[in-house]
Parts: structure tokens; sequence; C-alpha cells
RNA sequence: CCUGUCGUAGCUCAGUUGGCUAGAGCGUUGGAUUGUGGCUCCAAAGGUCAAGGGUUCGAGCCCCUUCGACAGGACCA
């Protein structure tokens, strides 16, 4: 009789966060959040799985949803799917509850889903994030705000102002170039914010031929331009260029190039009022600013958009990388509408939180140190275990996080586990121990500093330089002083 | 989804034009040390060479298919 064993395996995309990830993480969240609620942002947690046509997901006339999103039919027919952001949560919620205070301004962090086909590294199908919008203004103060959270946020996160950068750009603005470029196909000009986007990763050039006849990967990949007449291209090449270190000096370039059209000198003068609030809050061009290559996204984006980066470099495999964009967002006067026909307007941004880990992460050095864990109990006589317990408990009881030692195996064994476990302490009692109403307690810390002075084993041994045997009533107060000497010396 | 590279022990990797029983380091376990982690020494366990098929007297190595990883591209609300 053969049993088929399940694989212990993990879909491609997914992970699992073990102690000091998952510590790291809570950090973060925490210290994000408590921005979030000093500008005035109230919690609010939505469910993880909405109705697809809610998120916006529409159903093509096969009988499964597009990728992008991990869709499933319900009892009812009905498709449900997990989230892939938090922002559409938002606008269903904001739409079924009418009663809400208006604007309404709230924040959420939780893990959002993607169905992507290709997960790299920094790129996941769950990830979390930290998203904060107000919805009900069209009021630019409200988009200057959400510069000034995200600054606030990185800041507290322990980024030097040296090391981050927030962009700015409007949809106006970039629809204005289109008009201006008479550029009319909405497909065309999918394809142009398409090719705007890919800046960074082709250059100018690569942005040159996927608006013109089409590029040719090195890796033999062929992609379609858009086809632009060379003077349009120009127009567009203004645009990509036209970016200053101060932001009232991009503003008066983008204004000259979007001449007449409406939503040009609409989107320019949003930025000009943003402009005068960010002053207001004292965030200079050198920290927020005004770059008129930001896309962000293809639809759903109606007016400013942000995108917060790393500036740093990450050594990767002997080269020196940018990280790119941790967060973003911006302003979408439309998602609420859908529900509800009423023109609601909205702004806000979100801060993937384990990519901006991992930078960090990879800045200082790999590695976040694990922290201390428990003081281990041992239990060297079986018989004794009760004394054990009880021992454990009364450290317990003084807020000392404490464990029994649980498994089998030789007293050797249970010290390799407290060494693998980073205990800072272990309390040892036997037979010696007992009849004199002692414990011994044993430095972990202070005992991998010593040893590497270690000539002789067996002598080292009958030493014990890190150890100290206290009476049985001194335990807890014996212990509390070498755990907090030791999480004052590794803080 | 397209193109390319790769897949050998828990991990990092050797493995000669296709040739005997597939190796090392680290880790794990046991012992030296009947009550002591981290140093040292000794020993052991651990492999369907990703899976399946083909060529060959003979395949870890060559060919095909599938799966997976990595890199680039397409897509990314």
């Amino acid at each position: 009789m053969s049993t088929v064993r399940p694989e212990a395996r993990l879909p491609r995309g997914f992970r699992d966060a073990f102690a000091a990830d998952f510590l790291a993480r809570r950090k973060a969240i925490d210290t994000i959040c408590k921005v979030y609620a000093v500008f005035g942002f109230e919690p609010l947690e939505t469910s993880s799985i909405e109705y697809l046509d809610a998120l916006g997901k529409y159903l093509p006339d096969t009988d499964a949803p597009g990728g992008g999103v991990f869709a499933l039919r319900d009892d009812d027919g009905e498709w449900i799917a997990l989230r892939y952001d938090l922002t559409a949560p938002l606008a269903r919620v904001v739409a079924a509850h009418p009663d809400l205070p208006s604007p309404f301004r709230r924040y959420q962090f939780g893990s959002v889903f993607r169905r992507e086909k290709k997960p790299g590294p920094g790129r996941f199908r769950e990830f979390y994030q930290c998203d904060f919008d107000t919805v009900g203004t069209a009021s630019p103060a409200a988009d200057a705000e959400v510069c000034a959270v995200l600054c606030r946020a990185l800041r507290e996160l322990g980024i030097p102002a040296s090391d981050f950068i927030v962009r700015v750009n409007n949809r106006k603005l970039l629809n204005g170039v289109l008009d201006a470029a008479r550029i009319d196909e909405p497909s065309r000009r999918l394809l142009v914010l398409r090719s705007i986007d890919k800046l960074d990763k082709f250059g100018i050039e690569g942005v040159v031929q996927l608006l013109g006849a089409g590029r040719t990967d090195p890796s033999g990949e062929r992609t379609d331009g858009a086809k632009l007449e060379p003077a349009q291209i120009d127009l567009i090449l203004g645009l990509l260029q036209c970016s200053q270190p101060d932001r009232a000096g991009t503003c008066d370039a983008a204004e000259r190039l979007v001449r007449d059209s409406e939503s040009g000198r609409e989107g320019v003068a949003e930025l000009r009022e943003i402009h005068a609030l960010l002053d207001a809050m004292d965030l200079p061009s050198s920290l927020v600013t005004f770059d008129t290559n930001v896309v962000r996204g293809l639809e759903y984006y109606t007016g400013p958009v942000f995108e917060a980066e790393l500036t740093f470099l990450v050594e990767e495999e002997g080269e020196k990388r940018k990280f790119g964009s941790v967060a973003g967002g911006g302003r979408y006067d439309y998602l609420v509408e859908r529900f509800t026909g009423n023109k609601v307007p909205a702004t806000g941004a979100s801060i993937g939180v384990d990519r901006l880990l991992a930078a960090l992460a990879k800045q200082r050095g790999e590695r976040a140190e694990s922290l201390p864990g428990p003081v281990i109990v041992t239990a060297m006589d079986r018989e004794r275990l009760a004394d054990y317990q009880r021992m454990t408990n009364e450290l317990r009881e003084a807020g000392i996080p404490a464990e029994l030692y649980l498994g089998g195996g030789g007293f050797r064994q249970q010290l390799k586990y407290a060494d693998r476990r980073l205990a800072p302490v272990v309390v040892i009692a036997g037979s010696n121990e007992f009849e004199r109403g002692e414990v011994t307690l044993k430095d972990m810390l202070a005992g991998k500093q010593l040893s590497e002075q270690i000539t002789d084993k067996l002598v080292w041994r009958k030493e014990q330089p890190a150890q100290r045997v206290v009476p049985r009533s001194r335990l807890v107060a014996e212990v509390q002083e070498i755990v907090q000497r030791a999480t004052r010396g590794s803080s």
C-alpha cells in the first residue's frame, strides 16, 4: 500500500515569515500607522475578499477572470476575489456607508494579493501595504498632505532625508501634453504612457524607439511602437526633459508645453497650489520634487500622482543598483462614482512595507539581528519536573520570557537548544543544587565572549566562569539582572 | 506568456571527451566529556544526480518533453 505524500512546498511568489522578519515588519507597520494617526487618519479593516466586480475587474466572455487576481466562484455562482490593493475596498466601504463623515480619512494595513506571472526578488504575490486616503475632497491640500505623510513616515522609519525623494506628477499634465500633440486614440495614448513609464528602464533612446517604430530588446524580443510623427515625439521628449530641480521651475516649463490644452493648464495649476502648500509645510524641492516622468499605473488615477523612491544604491552581485519605488499613490476621482454615480474625489497613497524593509536590510548589511530568546530552564532530573515548572512560572510572573525545556535528549542537547534559541540565561538545577537550596545560572552571552579564549575544554568546563550559583530564593532577581545586562548590551 | 541560462546531500558547490562503488565544506546526529552550548578531534547518517522518455555496451554529462529556479522582455489595476 503506497501513501501519496504531499510535497512540503509553497506556491511561487508566496513566503513564510520567521521571527526576525515578522518582528521587523510589525515594527515598521506600527511606526507607519502612528504617523498616519498623527495626521488624523483613523483605522479601518476591510475583508480580504470582495466581489470581483467591486474590485473593478470585469469578466471577459470566458468563464474565468483575466490575469492579475486570485478569483474563485462562490456557491451561488458569483465571482469573488482576493483584494489586490486596499483602495478599491475603501471605495466600496465609502459607497456602502453614505453616513460616514466627509471627508473620510482612513488608514489600513494588510496583505494584498496579485497573481503575478513572474514573481521575483521584491515582487511577490502576497505582500503588505500600508495605505492611507482622504475621501471626499478635491482640495490640493489633501494631495500636499499625502506627500507630507510619506516624508514623515519614511523619516520615522529611520531613513535620512538624503536617502529618499518623493516625486509628484499630474495625470492632467500628461493628458494635456497628449492633447497638445494631438494623440487622440485611447489605445495610442495608453501606449505613450507605457513608453514614458519605461524611461528609467531603457533610457531616453529606448523611449524614443517605443514612441516611434518600436524596439527590439537585446534578448531578441520585439515590442511594437506607438508610431508617432517626429513632431509628436519631440513634444513628448520635451515633457520628459522639462523637470527642474525646483518645483516652480518645473511648473513654468510644463506650462509652456501644454499650450492651450485645458486639462494641461488645470494640471499645472494644481501643481502650483500643491507647491505652495508644501512650502508651507517646510518640504523643500530636494525632498518632494515635481517629476514629469512619473506615470504610476495606466488607468484609475485622475490627477496628482505620487511615488516615493529610495535613492541610495544597493550592492547586488557586484553591481550597484537603485532599489526603486517603495510607495505610490495618487488622486482617483472615479472609484466611488463607479458604485453610486456621485462624484466623490479622493486621494491617498500606499507604502509597500516588504519592499521597503528589503531595501533597508540590503543597505544596512543584510540580516536584522535576531532578538534574544527566552530564558531556558533545563530539566536535568526528570523526576523534578514540577520544580522546574515552578521556576519557569516564577520567571514568567516577573515578566521574563521563559521556557521549560520540553524536548528529549541529554543535558548537552538542552544547552545546544538554549544556544540556538539565543537564550540569555540558562537555569540549571540538579541534585547538587536541590540539596543546598540553590540554582545555577549560566550567562550565555558572557559565556560566548569568554569562550573565545578556550584552550582546554576540560579545564573550561570545570571552572565555568560564566556561571554563578545563587540561593533558590534569589532566582528571579538574579536572572532579571543578567537579562537586563544582556538586552542593554545588544541594543 | 516569449527568449536565454541553470537544476547533483538540509545549505553552498566539485564531478575530466560519455567509463569502476557520485565527492568536499558547512550543517545534523553520536562519541571523546555518566551535569554544560560556543573551540578541538573522531565517527555516522544523509542522494530516485528535478521528473519522465530517448540515444548508447555504458548517461550526473548527449537529445526530446514536463516541472522548478534565475536573468531579460511582454503585462502590472
